[in-house]
Formats: C-alpha cells, sequence, structure tokens
DNA sequence: CCCATGAGTGTTTTT
DNA sequence: CACTCATGGG
C-alpha cells in the first residue's frame, strides 16, 4: 500500500486521506499530529498532483516549522520539500511582501522591529507624553490592538477614556516605524493581509493550504489563511484547543468553530489515541484538563502501559526543590542502567524571566553589531541608530540626543541626514553640540559611511559576514568587550564569533540554493520585485534574526555532535509540540501555575495540561513548600495550585520519586521503546549514589535529619517495595573530579568565584558532575583527586569580596534561580548540583555567613540548557468580534473507529507495572513518535553547557554562561542573612 | 551645563 | 541585566 501510510492508524489515515476540500484534524497531545500533517502534505502531492511551490503550510514558530521541513524532506524527498511554502506565518508573509509589498506601497527594503525596537519606541513616546502608562503594558495593548486590526483613529473612536492615552502613544508608535521604515511582528501579518485583500492574483497559483497548531492563530492569523486559500479554498488544520495556550498573544480559540461556520463543508477528524506518554501520565492529565468544565468532553487512549505513577514532591524551598530536582536525575540516570541520558530530562517552567534575559543579555555585544548592520543597511533605522550612536561610549550623551533628534524631526528628515548634515556643516543644532560630542559623531559618520561603501562594493551574499567583520574591526570591538565586561569577555566575544560563523554560513547556504527557499512562484502578470544582491542578502540576514530565528545551519557540526548531552531547561510554553521521557514541572503552587497576573485562568489550567503531557515515562511535579521572598502568606508559605486538588494528587500522584527496580526501569525501556538495560549496567551507577530512594526530604517536605547517619530508608514512602540495593555509603570520598579548568580560571579574575567549588562532602560537585557525565550516560567520574579542590575554592571564597559579602545562604526566588545561578561563575558553564547531602548536619539557615561549604550552597546548577521551543497562541479576552462561546465545538465528523481497546488503559492502581504487558498497545501501532529525531534545540540562547564540552555548539548567537548571576548572588545572600 | 558612574529596584507567557 | 535616581568630574 502507499507509503505514505504506513505506520498510521485509522483514524489519521482518515485524516490524511481525505477528500474534503475543508479539513480539521484535531489532534491532543502525543496523538500524531506533526506525522498526520506531513503526511496530509506528501499525500496531497503525490494523490492530486500539486506542485509543491502551490502548497502553503503555515506554522507558529520557527523549529516548529523546521521539524516539518525535516519530516518532510525524509518523506517526499528534499527536492520537492525545499520548494514547497513553508514556515511560520510571520516569515511566509515576510516574503510576500518583500516580493509584492510594492504593490500596497511598501517601500522596499523594510526591516522587522522587534521587541527590542518596540518596546525602544514605545518608551520614547510615552516619555514625550508624559503618559503613566508602564512600557511593557503599553506595548501589549498596542499589539493586542493590532492584531484585531484596530488602527489608532478606529481604537480612538471607541475611545473609553483610559485608552485614549493610549491611543497616542499609539499613534505616535505607527509613525516612528512608518519613519524608519520599520514592520513590527504584526505588521508583517497586517500588511500581508492587505496585500492579498488587493492582490489575490499573488496567490492565485494556490492549491492547498495547510496550518499547524491551528488553536493558535489569531484572527488575522485567521484571515491570512482564508486569503492564501482563497482560490481554491482547500485548507487542512490541525490544532487541540486544549493545548491552546497563546491567548495573551491574541490566539482565539473560537477560530475553530469560526472556520466550521464559515466551511460549511468542513470535516473534522478527531485523533484520540496517545502515543507518548505513561497511561499513568495521560490519566493525571486527563484529569486536570477536564476540570474545565466549559470544554467539550474528548477521549485520550494511551497506547502505552500504565507506567509508574507521576511524583507531586513536597520541599522545604525553592532552594531544596533545586538540588532535588538534581538529585532525582542523577539517581534517575544511574539507576536505569545508560537507558537515559542527560537530554532526556526536561525542567518545564512557569516563567522563564530570569534566564531569559540573562540570555538576552548576553546577546548584547551581538545585539549591538546587529544594530550597526541595520544602520548600515538602511540608514532610516533611527532606532538602531540610536542604539548605537554611544556605543561604545563616544561622549554622545542625552542632551545632543537630543537636540539631534529634534533636528531632525523639525527638519523632517530621518536621523542620520540630520546628523550627517551637522557635522557636515550643512546644519546646526538648536543649541550647539558639544566638541566632544561632535567628534565622537564624526567617528561615527566615518565607520558608517565606510561601511555602507563596503557594502556596495560587495555583491553577494558574504555581504552580512564581511560588514561583521569590518565593523568589529573598526570598533575594535573585541577590546570595548574587555574593557566593558571584564570578567567575562570571552563568553560575549565567543557570541560575536558565532554570530560571524552564522553570517558565513548563511552566505554558504543561499549559494547553493539560491532559488530555493526564499523565493516566491513566479505568477504572471505580477512582477516581482527584484534587489541588489549584497543588499538583498543583508536585509534578509537581518530579517531572519528579528523572527528569532535560529537560521538554521544544518549541520551543526560535524564532528562529536552528540546531540548535546544536557539537561532542558525550558518555558512551558516553548515546550510546546516537544517530549522527553522525563520531565519536572517545578513550582506548581499558586501564583506561580495560575500566574498571579494571569488573566484566564483556563489558559493557565491548560498550560500545566501541556506540561504534564510532554512526559514519556516519568513525570515530577514539585512545590517548595515556602517560599521566603514572595511570601504569599506569612512565612512565605505557598499553597499548592488549585489545579491539583487533593483528590487527584491522592490517587493520581505518589509523593516522592519512584523506587527504580528492575520493573519499573523495563516499563520505562518499553514506553520509550529503547532496549531494556541489563541488570549489571543497572547496578553500575549505583555506588555514587547517596541513596538509591528519593528520600533526603521527607514526603511531607522536610529536611530528614534521620538520614545521615543510619541508613533507615524511608521507602514506604514510595509505596514500593524496598529495593534490594543498598545504598551505598559514599561519604567521604569526594569523588570529584575534574573542575579543574573553572577553578583555576576563576581564581585570577579574583573576585570571586566561589561556588562552584564549593563541594561539600562527598559529593561531586555540580561541576564535576556534569564534566563527567556529559557525554554517556552516565558514568561518573572515576575518582578524584579530591579534597584539594574543595579546599582551595573553599579558602576563596571565605573571602567575601568587599562590602557585597556574598554568603551563601542562597535562597533563591525559585528555582530557576537556582539553576541559574550559582553555579556558574564565570565563564562557566553551568552545573549541575549535586549534592546530596549536606555534609554534617549544617543547615545553612543557621550559619550565614561562613560555612561555605555546607550544603546549602551547594548550588549549582543545571545546565542550563538550551531551548526554547514553539509557541503558540491562545485566547484573549477581547471583546469579541464574535460571540465567545467558549468551547461548544461540534464534531462534525466522527472521529477514528470507535475503538475500544482493551481496557488496558487504565489500571488503576500503580502496580500495574505488570509484566511486559506494557507494550501492549504498541504492539498494535506502529509506534511512532519517539525521541528520535529530535534534538535539544539548539536556539537562540544556548547556554553555557557548552562551553563545558569542547565543541562549542553554534546557535545563532548567543553562548551565555552564567555570569551576573554572582553579583545577584550576592546581593540576595547578603540581603537575607541579615 | 553635560556626561559618566554607582546604587537600588524589579521581572509571565512570545512571533 | 534594564531601568531609574543620585553624585562627581570636566
Amino acid at each position: 500500500m502507499d507509503p505514505i501510510l504506513d505506520g498510521l492508524n485509522h483514524a489519521q489515515r482518515e485524516a490524511v486521506t481525505s477528500s474534503g476540500s475543508i479539513l480539521q484534524v484535531l489532534a491532543p497531545p502525543g496523538s500524531g499530529k506533526t506525522k498526520t500533517l506531513t503526511a496530509r502534505v506528501a499525500y496531497l502531492l503525490s494523490h492530486h498532483k500539486y506542485q509543491p511551490q502551490d502548497v502553503i503550510c503555515c506554522t507558529f514558530t520557527i523549529k516548529a516549522s523546521r521539524e516539518m521541513r525535516e519530516r518532510l524532506a525524509k518523506l517526499i524527498g528534499e527536492k520537492l520539500e525545499s520548494r514547497l511554502i513553508l514556515g511560520t506565518f510571520h516569515s511566509i508573509c515576510r516574503r510576500y511582501l518583500v516580493k509584492y509589498g510594492y504593490l500596497i506601497g511598501l517601500r522596499k527594503g523594510f526591516g522587522i522591529a522587534d521587541s527590542d525596537d518596540t518596546r525602544a519606541i514605545i518608551r520614547r513616546s510615552i516619555k514625550r507624553l508624559k503618559s503613566s502608562i508602564e512600557v511593557k503594558a503599553a506595548q501589549g495593548r498596542i499589539s493586542r490592538h493590532k492584531a484585531h486590526g484596530l488602527s489608532p483613529d478606529a481604537l480612538a473612536d471607541r475611545a473609553k477614556a483610559e485608552e485614549l492615552e493610549l491611543v497616542d502613544i499609539y499613534r505616535d508608535y505607527e509613525s516612528a516605524l512608518a519613519a524608519s521604515n520599520l514592520l513590527d511582528y504584526d505588521d508583517l501579518l497586517l500588511r500581508c493581509g492587505d496585500l492579498l485583500r488587493d492582490h489575490p492574483e499573488c496567490v492565485s497559483n494556490v492549491q492547498a493550504v495547510l496550518v499547524d497548531e491551528f488553536q493558535d492563530t489569531n484572527i488575522i492569523q485567521y484571515e491570512l489563511m482564508n486569503l492564501f486559500a482563497a482560490k481554491n479554498r482547500r485548507i487542512t488544520i490541525v490544532g487541540d484547543p486544549d493545548q491552546s495556550i497563546y491567548g495573551f498573544r491574541s490566539a482565539e480559540i473560537q477560530n475553530l468553530k469560526r472556520m466550521q461556520r464559515r466551511y460549511s463543508n468542513t470535516t473534522v477528524v478527531l485523533l484520540e489515541d496517545n502515543y507518548r506518554s505513561a497511561a499513568s501520565i495521560l490519566n493525571a492529565a486527563q484529569e486536570v484538563i477536564e476540570q474545565d468544565t466549559s470544554r467539550p468532553a474528548k477521549a485520550l487512549q494511551a497506547t502505552h502501559s500504565f507506567g509508574t505513577l507521576p511524583v507531586l514532591r513536597r520541599l522545604p524551598n525553592p532552594n531544596a526543590e533545586a538540588q532535588w530536582m538534581v538529585l532525582e536525575i542523577k539517581r534517575c540516570a544511574a539507576m536505569t542502567g545508560g537507558l537515559l541520558r542527560m537530554s532526556d530530562f526536561a525542567v518545564l517552567l512557569r516563567s522563564a524571566s530570569l534566564s531569559t534575559q540573562i540570555e538576552t543579555a548576553f546577546g548584547r555585544a551581538v545585539k549591538i553589531l546587529l544594530n550597526y548592520m541595520r544602520v548600515v543597511s538602511h540608514t532610516g533605522h533611527s532606532d538602531a541608530l540610536m542604539n548605537i550612536v554611544n556605543v561604545p561610549p563616544r561622549r554622545i550623551g542625552d542632551e545632543t540626543i537630543k537636540q539631534l533628534t529634534s533636528g531632525a524631526e523639525k527638519a523632517k528628515i530621518p536621523l542620520w541626514n540630520f546628523i550627517k548634515d551637522v557635522i557636515q556643516g550643512r546644519r546646526s543644532t538648536e543649541k550647539k553640540l558639544q566638541k566632544t560630542a561632535e567628534q565622537g559623531l564624526c567617528t561615527l559618520v566615518n565607520l558608517i559611511e565606510a561601511s555602507r561603501q563596503k557594502l556596495q562594493e560587495c555583491e553577494d551574499a558574504s555581504a552580512p559576514r564581511v560588514l561583521i567583520e569590518f565593523i568589529a574591526e573598526r570598533l575594535s570591538f573585541q577590546e570595548y568587550l574587555i574593557r566593558t565586561y571584564p570578567l567575562d569577555e570571552d563568553s560575549r566575544w565567543a557570541n560575536v564569533r558565532e554570530l560571524m560563523h552564522q553570517a558565513s554560513e548563511v552566505a554558504a547556504f543561499e549559494e547553493e540554493e539560491v532559488d530555493k527557499e526564499m523565493d516566491l512562484p513566479e505568477i504572471e502578470g505580477v512582477q516581482q520585485q527584484q534587489a541588489h544582491s549584497g543588499e538583498e542578502a543583508l536585509t534578509r540576514f537581518l530579517a531572519n534574526v528579528a523572527l528569532a530565528t535560529e537560521i538554521t545551519t544544518r549541520e551543526e557540526s560535524k564532528e562529536g555532535d552528540q546531540p548535546s548531552e544536557k539537561v532542558t531547561i525550558s518555558t512551558i510554553h516553548a515546550a510546546k509540540g516537544l517530549e522527553w521521557p522525563v520531565v519536572f514541572v517545578p513550582a506548581v503552587y499558586n501564583g506561580s501555575i495560575p500566574h498571579s497576573r494571569a488573566e484566564v485562568v483556563e489558559e493557565e489550567r491548560r498550560l500545566l495540561y501541556v506540561a504534564m503531557t510532554r512526559a514519556q515515562a516519568l513525570l515530577y511535579l514539585s512545590i517548595p513548600i515556602r517560599q521566603p521572598r514572595l511570601g504569599e502568606g506569612e512565612d512565605g508559605a505557598t499553597t499548592l495550585t488549585p489545579f491539583l486538588p487533593p483528590k487527584l494528587t491522592k490517587t493520581r500522584f505518589r509523593p516522592t520519586g519512584p523506587s527504580l527496580h528492575e520493573k519499573v526501569v523495563y516499563a520505562i525501556a518499553d514506553i520509550l521503546r529503547r532496549p531494556r538495560p541489563s541488570l549489571d549496567d543497572m547496578y553500575k551507577g549505583l555506588e555514587f549514589l547517596p541513596s538509591t530512594l528519593d528520600d533526603r526530604w521527607t514526603p511531607e517536605g522536610e529536611e530528614d535529619h534521620s538520614k545521615f547517619d543510619s541508613t533507615s530508608t524511608s521507602h514506604e514512602a514510595s509505596g514500593e517495595p524496598n529495593p534490594k540495593r543498598r545504598r551505598s555509603d559514599m561519604n567521604q570520598g569526594a569523588k570529584s573530579t575534574t573542575y579543574m579548568s573553572s577553578a583555576g580560571y576563576t581564581m585570577n579574575n579574583s573576585t570571586e568565584f566561589t561556588i562552584p567549588t564549593t563541594v561539600s562532602s562527598g559529593f561531586t560537585s555540580a561541576r564535576d558532575y556534569i564534566a563527567a557525565n556529559p557525554v554517556p550516560p552516565a558514568e561518573p567520574a572515576s575518582k578524584p583527586p579530591a579534597g584539594a579542590d574543595a579546599d582551595a575554592a573553599g579558602a576563596n571564597k571565605s573571602k567575601p569580596l568587599s562590602s557585597t559579602g556574598r554568603k551563601d545562604g542562597l535562597t533563591q526566588a525559585s528555582i530557576s534561580n537556582f539553576f541559574s545561578g550559582p553555579g556558574s561563575s564565570q565563564k562557566r558553564e553551568p552545573v549541575l548540583p549535586s549534592h546530596p547531602q549536606p555534609p554534617p548536619s549544617r543547615r545553612y539557615e543557621g550559619a550565614p555567613s561562613q560555612n561555605q561549604r555546607s550544603g546549602a550552597r551547594s548550588i549549582v546548577p543545571v545546565a542550563l540548557s538550551s531551548h526554547r521551543v514553539q509557541p503558540r497562541p491562545l485566547i484573549p479576552t477581547r471583546p469579541a468580534l464574535e460571540p465567545t462561546n467558549p468551547n461548544g465545538y461540534t464534531w462534525l465528523a466522527a472521529p477514528s473507529k470507535p475503538t475500544l481497546k482493551p481496557a488496558r488503559t487504565s489500571m488503576t492502581q500503580e502496580q500495574s507495572n505488570n509484566t511486559s504487558g506494557g507494550r501492549a498497545g504498541a504492539d498494535e501501532v506502529k509506534p511512532e513518535s519517539s525521541t528520535r529525531g529530535f534534538r535539544p534545540a539548539t536556539t537562540f540562547h544556548s547556554t553555557t553547557m557548552s562551553m563545558v564540552q569542547q565543541a562549542p555548539r553554534r546557535t545563532l548567537g548567543i553562548r551565555r554562561s552564567m555570569n551576573g548571576w554572582q553579583d545577584r548572588m550576592k546581593r540576595e545572600g547578603g540581603g537575607q542573612s541579615s
């Protein structure tokens, strides 16, 4: 039979082969959504003979589109795949606008305003108008209005008093964008919509349109979809209302319904077999989502065995929570005999503000260069210009800038032109500029002019790279970095190198496939706009960067390219669509999971649902029972998220990590469809574990003091039989290993570096841990040089640097801090904490100032990972273009076969690991998902671990180390001790 | 008057 | 880290 249909179940096949022109595929987590969509594309090409360039396939994230491209390449061959019009809505729109934007009066060479630009513009307006609205709030509201197609004037009309203030800002913002010839994210969609409405001929070739993650579309995207398909009205969408988590971005869950109304011939196919997770995980997740009573009931059948119950763990505080995760990760890795490697673990957070910011911060060096390039590419980019006028410092301060901008405004010419005129004596500012400032401007102008010249000379795709190098050179950029960030200049410089690398890669890529992906098919009678190739290469490069990109760069290094062994840390949003064997969802307390600022609680619940359904074999939720900083109650006691009511936690979760005896391990292997490890392997890693059980803290979340001496294990907690392994007692030996370099390195710089080294008693420090483990599965490091390092470290740190005394108390506010935090000292990577037991009973609370080696400070974080994944939208609270009828879907068509699966799916008791029976489901259906093929995603932000490994990975841009945390730690530590 | 530097505060989710 | 506010040098 048709190879395209291989491995598809009944419902999936039905979806793929459906003859309906308007098709909705409702696909819950793990049901083979992407697989179905790609197969559908292949099917349309082969059975309907559509040309690939006549098929549009939209996703929401770059990552998703990349994945789809890869899968399609395998299915239909690269040749066809490369001709498909496939990408995020934003990138597809950009493509159309580049080619046909002139038809609606778009100026050539427009740039894309990323959120920094946007924020800067809005900030300025707010300041000028003396508004009291917060920048971020204004930014969000404006975007929301734009997403709903409301112009400033339209908004003014229905103005409520308080919106009036916003209207002015909005207007201002729009004109600033126009003045710089910039389009923001919303504009890309809006303007493309305008284009296609006025000139439908641009898409007259389109035979079929496919949209992934449809529940995340907003009104504009929905409209775009219709416009793309205007000619032939053939649309396939896949989505799942339960995974709608992008409402804040104006996604409208009602689009599903809306689409059904619009196309009366809509066919709906429902997929309901889950191939990803253990039944126990699915059951728990299902109960969470079903609390939303407005949601239509929907079945989700597990095809895997029950597995082992998910965990809901209580811990004393966020710090302990982080340590616990690390311990559990080590325990799992060690006790499963090589079955799980670091990349199989993920920590999913509700908010990643910390790490996110840091990452962006680290990207600053890169950003500076990009802004130079943007100015070179288009001198009208006043914003980019303002960002770099005084970077590196040129004695051009606020006053000078004010003079210049107001002068430019009066003269009605772009800032750049005005500046140039001023320094060339053709114009002058109201007030005379300082001599020094004038000189500074002069150098700047010279540099930009020289760069533009250079660009003109460069007629090919290498332009981006040539320019970066030229500019960096002329700025003595590396020296500037050293001067500015003495502590970690090199990691920043590394980011720059990375950028250069990306630039050259892009160049190579484009050379060899010039007419590939970026070109749209020629349409008779409609002319496409062409451009100077050097300039065009530059613009494109910049656009890709702005679109968050991760320009793919296929090849990720040839040698040693193991999928990088790191634990992934990501936001839940970014994790959508992905899966991992083991998933941790920390901080499930009220205020975090239903986020305190969340507008729609249901969305938060879905978020938890999405997080839980990312797990294949093991799922851990955890909560610090006290959160010192953001004290919720007195003493910062937290309350469990309302999404996990007692009824649920009692039946669907266990209080501590499962004991990992053979059966459990086999079940995990089966679910992952990996070979079962041998008993020998399973025993191997044990001796380095502090305990074979999750018993360092009591199930109630207290530190378990009894633990130190005796071996009394409280395994009962887990409800499973006591494994026969005994805990190896490792006290002493510092088995740590290698962390040499880091220590050495940092020491030079003096400032602190403390942290990492603190190894406490005999465990490996986090850093060692990673150093030792990163690669192969867990093989613990060999033996240790021990002692010395720890001492050194200790000594060093004991000297608190100057005033900022760091203490080590480390109470972080949240886990994310923890992870990112401490461990890193200067350039190192993140480390994983390790540390199981605190040595002697030192508790940290008591001794704030000293003790660095106490267990407390052990921080160390995990490798922080990398990753960011895809996002998707959600429902807004807006005033509605349509009656909101939350979820009243009607299934127009029935799904797959009635499915009766043997009841195996839900055995209620945990012990169901029975036998290998676990694989039952798997036999009937060919497994599909599985983890293969997925890489940890390199993304824009990769973090640090990479440094540990030799080969730096490539990602677009930012590689970060976690400095910066140090100050933070110092501060926090200090504060709290007092 | 203008610019640089240091201290203090605070942070959902993302194309 | 970004942002804001205060102080000190030119």
